[in-house]
Parts: structure tokens; C-alpha cells; sequence
DNA sequence: TCGTTGACTGACGCGACAGTCAGTCTTATG
DNA sequence: CATAAGACTGACTGTCGCGTCAGTCAACGA
């Protein structure tokens, strides 16, 4: 057997550990042996991997906004209007639900970057890259003239900013599920300024039943 | 002179130098030297004081919230719609402005909130005092007739939750004037989901001279 | 069979930091 | 003047956590 997967697949145990230590013990409490124990190794086998806690940290930073940026840039929806649906839906949260934990490992390292510059330099690509993403969206929208003609750039980043502050909101003051609220207050809003007459249609239409959005 | 006030001026000055090695230091690398370092005291009389670094980190925040909240609540404008607008200006941060500094030692407690449960509780006030105060101005500005008849309570929280979005945004990402386009945006989007005809023809009054919300 | 290489560990050093304690200085009071 | 009380300090203690180093163990190749 190849020494190499055995060295890949450590590491990638390690980062799996990282996920699992940061979820319970928080970035600020979180020590390296926290992340040992949770990896069942020991905690010199994470420096002989990765040669500090910063090290560790930005491998795993890396990992994680790759994972996120992709899946939110991969779609099979096409219509516009689906897709810009698709894309809020996914910042929801339910409460007890686990994707809290991995919001809430987002968060922790996203606190970091205040006085990290290399966490500052990947967040920002990875925050600017998603903005990126429902612009486009929006984008492809007027296009086809389901949206009224707004700035795609400005209007992405309003819509993307005010969804990772409902997502703040909810996991730094447990505030049930705020993500959902924010959701149907976008959704609704924006049939008022973003959808034209067109794109209002489109919510009449079988991808809508009753139960999305049901409070519309 | 009476040794009371003197207690009082010294506390004072712990909070004041508590918030200056916040802002420098950010939580997560906040020492008690820091702060005594920042009053010209020794770090022992901290402990005279307050006896934990948590209950000094406590009696801060339950300072600075007052502070805030206070601000917010109170204002001498009528119109509802000036009120809103001087809210959401509020949350403006200018890029350089020392005013970032308050708004990341506040964004730092947040963070804390996740595992201390106290400050969960503070700062969870602290958030839902504020949604109320925009609440209350949408609900007078629907009965004024300047506002569409929409959810007050849902309307304020979606609003106060993508100001502190942007806030979030432009300081953790050091993203620029984050907060100004927020405001561009939300302004914008409210003139077609939340004023009515007679709200928006405040827009052309004296009020709102041509440099504010200029891009509109 | 022997040497090399990579994965992994236990024990140690070292610095940082919260909290304690004994004691000083100043001011007020009888 | 003596005593007490409050404000304040320096030195000490104990803990915790990162990073290092010497060494073990297993697999592989000559």
C-alpha cells in the first residue's frame, strides 16, 4: 500500500477533526489538542502535518470556502427566477438542524480576518465570488427580462449581504429561524423592485406550490 | 474630596481603556495587561474592581449597549420617513472613520455570545430593542399613510438585519463603504415595496437635498 | 538482512496570562 | 496622634497551550 494515501487520508482525517473541534469548542477556545483528540491522534502528529495552528487553520479555511463556493456556483436550475429562489434557500437554517455547526465554523473564522490578513484575502475572494454568483443570476435575469433592469453587482451583494446577516443574527443570538424569515422578506420584497410583471408570473407557475414561500 | 467619586472616576476610566484595547487588540487577543496598560494602572487594580476578566467584560458591554440603544431610540425627527432615513444612516461606517473601531469591539462581543450565555441574553435584547425602535417607525409611518400596510415587526427585523450585515461585511472584510451601499440599496428597494405615493413625494421635499442618496 | 524513509508519539521547555496576597500610600475620622 | 478604610501596586503562583526534539514502529528497497 502507498504511503501517499495513508498521508492524504490523515490529512484529510485531521481537517474532518478540525470541523468537528471547531463546531464544539468555538474558534477562540480552540486548541490544537482539542483537534487531536477529536482526530483520535496525537496532537505533535498535527505539527508533523502541518507545521503550526496557523498552518492547520488556513488549510482548513481553504477546504471549507472551495466546498461552499462550489456548491453555490453549480446549478441545474435555469430559469432565473428558480435559480435566485435556489440560491436563497440555501443560506436557510433550521434550527437544531446540524448545518448550524457549519455556519457557525464560517462565522468563527470570519472573525479572524479582522487581524489576519491571510483569512481576510481568501474571505473576501470567497464572499466577492458569491456576490459574483447572484449577480450573474440577476444578470441572466433582466436578459431575459423576468427582472427589471437594476445594477446586477449592486443588487447581488444587497441581496447576499442581507442573507449572511440573517445568518449572523440566527447563530450568534439563537434567534429560531431568522435565515427563514429573511428569506420570505427577500422573496416577498422583491417581487415588489426586482421581478417584472414576467417574472411575477413565473411564481404562479408549478415550481411554486403552495407550501414555498407559503406565508406570500 | 469624597472617595466615592474618585471609585466612579476610576471605573470609568477601566471602561474607557477597556474599549480603546478592544478596538486595538480585538477580543480574542484581549489581556488584562492590555486593558490596565491602556489606563495607566497597574492590572491588579482591574481585579480590584471587577473580580474576573468576565465580569469586567460584562459591565462593558452592558455599557455599550445602553449607550447604542439609546441613541437609536431616541430622535427628535417626526416624519416617519426622516426617521427611517436617520436610522439607517446611523449604521453608515465611513472607511478610515475611528467610528469602525466601536463597530468592530461590538461585532467582537457578538461572537462571544455564541458560547457565554449571558452576553447571548444582553446582546439578544440589545438586537430585538433596536427592530422594535425600526418597527415602531414603520407601524407610524402606516398609519401616516406614507408606508404600504406591511408587517411592521417582519419589515423592521429584514431592514435592522441587512444593516448589520453590511456592518459585518465591511469590517470583518474590510470591504470598503459596504455600509453606504446597503444604504443605497435599502433605500432604494424600500421605494418600491414599502412607501406609498405620499411616502415617496417626501423624497422631493427639502429634506433630501441632492447629495443624500445622491445615486438615486 | 540492513539501512532508509515516512508516520507517529511522549516528554519537555517555554512563554503568556488570570487570579491571589501581602503590603504601601493616602485620606478621613475619632 | 492613632486607627481604620479605601485605592492601588509588585511579586508570586498555577495553569494552559504551542512548538520542539529525541525516539519508536512499520513498510519498503537494495
Amino acid at each position: 500500500m502507498g504511503t501517499g494515501d495513508n498521508t492524504t487520508d490523515t490529512q484529510e482525517e485531521i481537517m474532518r477533526a478540525t470541523y468537528r473541534a471547531l463546531c464544539e469548542h468555538g474558534f477562540a477556545n480552540l486548541t490544537m489538542q482539542d483537534i487531536a483528540d477529536e482526530s483520535g491522534k496525537s496532537r505533535t502528529l498535527l505539527h508533523y502535518h502541518y507545521d503550526t495552528k496557523n498552518d492547520l487553520l488556513e488549510a482548513y479555511l481553504d477546504r471549507m470556502i472551495g466546498w461552499i463556493g462550489d456548491r453555490l456556483a453549480t446549478s441545474e436550475t435555469e430559469h432565473p427566477v428558480d435559480r435566485l429562489a435556489e440560491f436563497i434557500d440555501f443560506f436557510v437554517i433550521h434550527p437544531e438542524d446540524e448545518s448550524q455547526s457549519l455556519a457557525l465554523a464560517i462565522l468563527e473564522l470570519r472573525l479572524q480576518a479582522i487581524h489576519n490578513e491571510t483569512f481576510r484575502e481568501k474571505l473576501t475572494a470567497h464572499y466577492e465570488g458569491n456576490v459574483d454568483t447572484v449577480a450573474e443570476i440577476i444578470a441572466d435575469g433582466i436578459e431575459a427580462g423576468v427582472f427589471r433592469p437594476v445594477d446586477p453587482a449592486a443588487t447581488g451583494e444587497g441581496i447576499y449581504t442581507a442573507l449572511i446577516g440573517a445568518r449572523t443574527y440566527q447563530i450568534t443570538l439563537k434567534a429560531g429561524p431568522a435565515t427563514e424569515r429573511m428569506t420570505r422578506f427577500l422573496w416577498q420584497t422583491a417581487q415588489h423592485f426586482l421581478f417584472t410583471d414576467a417574472g411575477n408570473a413565473r411564481l404562479e407557475t408549478d415550481a411554486y406550490p403552495a407550501e414555498r414561500f407559503s406565508s406570500f
